[in-house]
DNA sequence: CGCGACATTTTGTATAGTCATAAAACGTCT
DNA sequence: AGACGTTTTATGACTATACAAAATGTCGCG
């Protein structure tokens, strides 16, 4: 019943060999030919297998020079960042949401450059509130390209979070994260209902389309509370 | 120019269709075999693509019900860390690495939790400090479970950090990342040399073997200047 | 000796055909 | 009508084969 594809086998077996140090980073493997005879399959098989450990950054191959152990690199992290509302309601707490500030405004130096755009140029402007069981979680201060996304000036965002909007009506393409530590000001801190000082954890996020950029939103959690995980078992 | 293979041409025509919003989120797309007419291509060929759709999060798959277009889940997002030396380097600014402190010690009461072991357990702890062009760039506190990793007994780890020398010698199978954001106490302010109160980014890491837990490690980082970004375009 | 043309090797991609599997639709029997 | 087994259908996987592309090594010619 749970009988495991020959292909998952063979990915599974070949990651052990280099677990277990038999096969070390640098080690060339044997080529695809070979390997589909001692597992006693087609070389397509193997191949799948050897293309998906490469894909995930287990193996390098070259053409002609064959397949090797890569050496470790950085690790690739994946974290998983949710729709704020999942997130909240996964822990079983409420979830709500409202709207602080909505504007067309022009442009800071800093959102512009972000956006690629001119300073003084007009963009939407919003700040929203993200409650878990009535305390503040997440303040978003985000602005929209109007010119990439011009249906944003129709709505009011008064009841559904511009995220959810975005990802629903919007298809962006490519997206950057920044994450960083700062201390909540006076303003942040009133905002989150903490003490000046305390440290906040900031993600930034910027989206692009085929007809530019999208959106540039920071997100600021309250620090000492607030923790970004990768999922167990990421491989 | 026919440069790029069919099945790329198909993954990029189908998430076209799903971008320009000709195909919405929920709706069902052509069968395989339909869709390899209109391509003029094997089935198989479509499969691939349509696979690949899917492992990105794109489509969702089952069988008799057919291919959908996904609704956009939580953005899952790839952060690179790198080797803190590469990272330094990277940079162009000069690598210097110090180790602070190493001795068995028993447990305390975090790490122990940490590394699944009883508190008071010995463990190897090591504190290292990491510069870019002369100045604190991050602060690596770390313990090694004796048990999984027998050698670190007999590596000194003056000269390399431990990092590389597990990487290169210990593999692991699962990792967790937590990224938090906290003030710098005044211990942590004068190893960083930064003024007490500044925040700090704190990314902590524990990995496992098949054996049992390997190590647990927390790195500080001055807040203000360090960002923890992914790469552009990874789709 | 230098260097370009060519052959070789190994991975990459495409194809058709087969079997497996899951789930929905259908039909039959009670 | 409802329960249950059968058929249908779409996706999932594997095999075998063929050819393409890339990198490397080699041969031969000037």
């Amino acid at each position: 019943m749970t009988e495991v594809a020959p292909y998952q086998r063979i990915k599974d077996d070949l990651r052990d060999r280099i677990h277990t140090g038999l096969w070390r980073p640098g080690d060339s493997i044997p080529g695809e030919m070979q390997l589909a005879e001692t597992f006693g399959c087609a070389r397509a098989t193997v191949h799948r297998a050897l293309r998906e450990l490469a894909e995930e950054g287990v193996l390098e191959r070259r053409r002609k020079t064959g397949t090797r152990v890569a050496y470790p690199k950085g690790r690739s992290l994946a974290l998983d960042i949710p729709l704020v509302q999942d997130e909240i309601r996964a822990t079983g707490a409420e979830y709500k949401y409202r709207l602080m500030h909505r504007g067309m405004e022009p442009l800071p130096a800093l959102p512009a450059m972000a956006l690629d755009r001119a300073t003084g140029d007009e963009a939407l402007h919003l700040q929203c509130l993200h409650f878990a069981d009535r305390r503040p979680y997440q303040f978003e201060d985000r602005w929209i390209d109007p010119a990439t996304v011009p249906e944003c000036k129709n709505e009011s965002f008064e009841e559904t979070g511009p995220n959810p909007w975005l990802v629903r009506n919007v298809p962006w393409t490519d997206a950057e994260h920044t994450i960083s530590a700062d201390i909540a000001s006076e303003k942040i801190a009133e905002i989150l209902d903490i003490p000046v000082g305390d440290p906040v954890l900031i993600v930034e996020r910027r989206t692009w389309n085929d007809k530019g950029p999208v959106t540039m939103v920071r997100f600021h959690h309250p620090g000492r509370t607030h923790r970004l995980r990768t999922p167990f078992g990421a491989r």
